[in-house]
DNA sequence: CCTATAATTTAGTCATACCTAAATTTAGAT
DNA sequence: ATCTAAATTTAGGTATGACTAAATTATAGG
């Protein structure tokens, strides 16, 4: 009578793992061993340590070679799309429902995204009418785990006098969502980066909502993801990527 | 900036075994060895082990001497409480907002209930309006960790021809409930024990609400926690106790 | 080609939380 | 009071997943 549980299960050290990996081979083609220490806060030998236990498990998690990084298998891609749309569902549930912020949700959903059932994860899609993107504006895997790919660039790239479009917010540092959020720069936001003053690497962007002229750091402008938009208003595609959560 | 937190964290095991431990000295006074190993379905050796550590943490969260079973410290109280007020929020908020039937609901508690913040606890209290009860009617420790004390015993313990109120099921069974709530056998059901058969071991029970008169065995009967009602429709207190999650 | 530096892996530990098997203690029955 | 059966503890292991320190490999500049 009882159902055999299909789906293999991880543990979360190798679920965070493969988040970490899907995310550096995505920008990078591979996941180095001290990128993936320094995400997650772990020491290189750690990591090694893990990536050689992925790499053997039946079936192998990721493909791994000493000295050269690694890379998801079919299997890894697949379990690391799961949790990562868990975690997204997560995030604008407890946003829309529970009363979070787009600062708080991060924290939460880290540790939820490894207990929740496949069931749990669907009646929350069902009740958030099977969302396409989380509060920052991250893409959320689609059940059948396709990802939508990504378009957008850091706002730091954009040509001086070019118009964009807010597309989403590295989501991991609560406090630069509240001070981004705070100053309009939400996904959709029109804006168009008025100057660069390279001597300062500061970036002047005009948020047309509000119609205020804010000035950026370089680490904000490297948090806040855009599309080029040719004229206010109207939206386009490009190409591009780089990202968090 | 950043608040300290004030909240002592303990692992997944720990807070399980400070759950079994409350349910157990509720019951009996004290939790044996071997009782717990029993509810947790680990060996009593593995029991010993952890309530030396439990016992040795400061603060102690059991009293525990060699052979003598265990008891909670205040510490160690408080922090079974939050647990199962996680715990039933969580069902309860499960029952109410994610369509999920009162059997599926124990199982996904049991794992949300050592990964939500304090923070998630109070928002989806705030929810559910503080509630007092889960949806099987075991009660709901309140903010601050005021348990109602019990007044319900089992069905089987009602006199033959007496009246009672169903107030809770162990819900650690699913296929239990779907049983007894196929019944009618939920709480606040008014029922009345028709008869024994001592030999077979079978409770016949008249269902007011439907009318229907059923048979239950030992096991069930066992499984259903009622009041006395003195007529029917008038509810009435007593005293005894014996329960599950 | 050679070397210095950075990245990575290996080797050896530690803590948690479980296990089995064997030894010990307690309690109940005579 | 003694013996026996049940409960409990001790001893010795396993698997995870982290760490440090030391050894090794890769890479880039000269
Ligand atoms: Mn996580
Ligand atoms: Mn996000
Ligand atoms: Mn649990
Ligand atoms: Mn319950």
């Amino acid at each position: 009578m009882q159902r055999i549980q299909m789906t293999q299960t991880y543990s979360q050290a190798f679920e965070d793992y493969l988040k970490v990996i899907h995310k550096l081979v995505r920008r990078a083609g591979r996941a180095t061993t001290s990128e993936i220490a320094r995400c997650l806060d772990v020491r290189p030998a750690s990591v090694t340590g893990m990536l050689q236990k992925m790499a053997e498990l039946e079936p192998p998690l990721v493909s791994y070679e000493k000295h050269q990084g690694a890379v998801l298998t079919e299997a890894g891609e697949v379990e690391a799309l799961r949790v990562i749309r868990r975690h997204r569902l997560l995030e604008l549930f407890l946003h829309e429902y529970l009363n979070y912020s787009w600062d708080e949700v991060h924290e939460e959903a880290e540790r939820l995204e490894h207990v929740i059932s496949d069931k749990l994860g669907a009646r929350i899609a069902a009740l958030l009418g099977d969302p396409d993107r989380d509060p920052h504006g991250h893409p959320i895997p689609s059940a059948d785990l396709v990802l939508r790919p990504l378009t957008e660039f850091p706002l730091s790239q954009l040509p001086v006098g070019g118009w964009g479009i807010v597309r989403r917010v590295r989501d991991d540092e609560p406090a630069v969502l509240r001070y981004v959020g705070r100053l309009g720069l939400r996904p959709f936001a029109p804006i168009r980066l008025v100057s660069h003053v390279a001597l300062d690497g500061t970036y002047h962007v005009l948020v047309l909502e509000t119609g205020e002229t804010v000035v950026l750091g370089t680490a904000v402008a490297e948090a806040i993801f855009v599309d080029h938009l040719s004229v206010p208003l109207m939206i386009t595609n490009q190409s591009n990527a780089e990202d968090e959560d």
